[in-house]
DNA sequence: AATAGATTGACCATCCTGGTCTACTTTTGC
DNA sequence: GCAAAAGTAGACCAGGATGGTCAATCTATT
């Protein structure tokens, strides 16, 4: 990458960055094409490959860019106080909202790459990849009250039903979703209707006071 | 679609529909190659065209058949004298996971239909893509027994976590054993870790007998 | 041997690709 | 004010892939 890249505009940078995302995250490596991006970007054909030595060095770029705002942005906004795994999850599904709000383009364009899984990655960033699994791993287990749960379950396993449940409904939400643009919606009843199947987990996960 | 395919030797006619699915199942339908397939099922280019009108008429033939096979080989095979929910589910998981034993490509086929929702379907294959949902709804919720689950918590709710727990891990599992043929795997202990896992359901779900 | 049906793959026009490079414009330094 | 430098555009390139055609060949049946 070309230093030049960065003293850019930086309107005209994250147009170029945008336009990027889009089509890789839409179409993949191999089927984006650079013509598309430049267009949409708004630049000429020269500058992409003046900025970036060819497509897999831009791609790359990318790459190590949507990892580091997920870091930022994402995993280092989740409060490891929060003791409650439930509402840590919950916490973690507002934070991961909020950014999908912002860069949605990113989150599509990072959620391909991890489907994908290319092996051939540079070693720094399949370093760094990894390191955010571990991260994105701890920030969800360290710390929580493994007391909140009834003492006849077998929590590890509770962990794994409670996750995929609020994978399932963030999956549902954002096929409702598609293609709206979330500062044109109002989110609420979604967030209550979110929590309402929180109260319904809590309830029989967790140990409830008996004199209900 | 010509009637001649239909006359083919079964073996060939099974040898062009497995190299079509698993064509238009990685790659799309844009970017799925006739040349590709016509390689890998080991014909001239020729017989495509003679056998289809077009890529289009080709792909609605593939789609339809899939259809079909789900129809048959999933949905018709459920036990709809289960009432247990969870064992429903379970009993649907085995008979997915056996046809995705037998037909891997073509389950491969109809994910990636069902993710790009395509719009401008024929409408004998519209309706015929929908009275398959219904139907498949059907098969998952009529006649299940409410009695079994807690008097405390809300069913319908109950319904859709204990769903995406499902979905959850059968995800996690073809993540795990992606790449590998079934017939090389045992699926024993999965099939037993499932099955502890629905344990745990029912018995945060369930009434379950007081005296434990 | 003649005919009819089945089958092949070279061929076609078209399109798109990643990347280059020349020519042009704008900014900078003095 | 002007020359040198930096920034920018897009026509252009060779290469390759695409869906689809069709004349030529092969095979089987009479």
């Amino acid at each position: 990458m070309n230093e030049k890249f960065l003293n850019l505009d930086p309107q005209k940078q994250a147009r170029i960055i945008d336009a990027a995302l889009q089509e890789f995250g839409e179409q993949g490596y191999e089927q984006a094409s650079t013509n598309r991006i430049v267009k949409s970007a708004g630049i000429g054909k020269g500058m992409l490959f003046y900025y970036f030595k060819n497509k897999q060095s831009f791609y790359y770029y990318l790459l190590e860019y949507s990892l580091d705002l997920t870091l930022k942005d994402f995993l280092a906004k989740v409060d490891m106080e929060e003791e409650d795994f439930i509402e840590r999850l919950y916490q973690m599904a507002q934070v991961k909202l909020a950014l999908f709000d912002k860069h949605p383009d990113m989150m599509n364009f990072l959620g391909t790459f991890m489907l994908a899984n290319e092996h051939n990655l540079p070693k720094s960033i399949q370093e760094k990849y990894e390191k955010i699994q571990v991260l994105a791993h701890q920030k969800m287990f360290d710390g929580i009250n493994y007391q909140l749960f009834r003492q006849d379950v077998d929590v590890k396993k509770a962990f794994d039903l409670i996750r995929w449940s609020f994978e399932g409904y963030q999956n549902e939400l954002k096929a409702k979703l598609q293609g709206k643009k979330f500062n044109e919606i109002d989110l609420t009843p979604y967030w209550e209707e979110f929590y309402d199947y929180l109260k319904l987990l809590k309830q029989v996960y967790y140990e409830n006071e008996e004199g209900k």
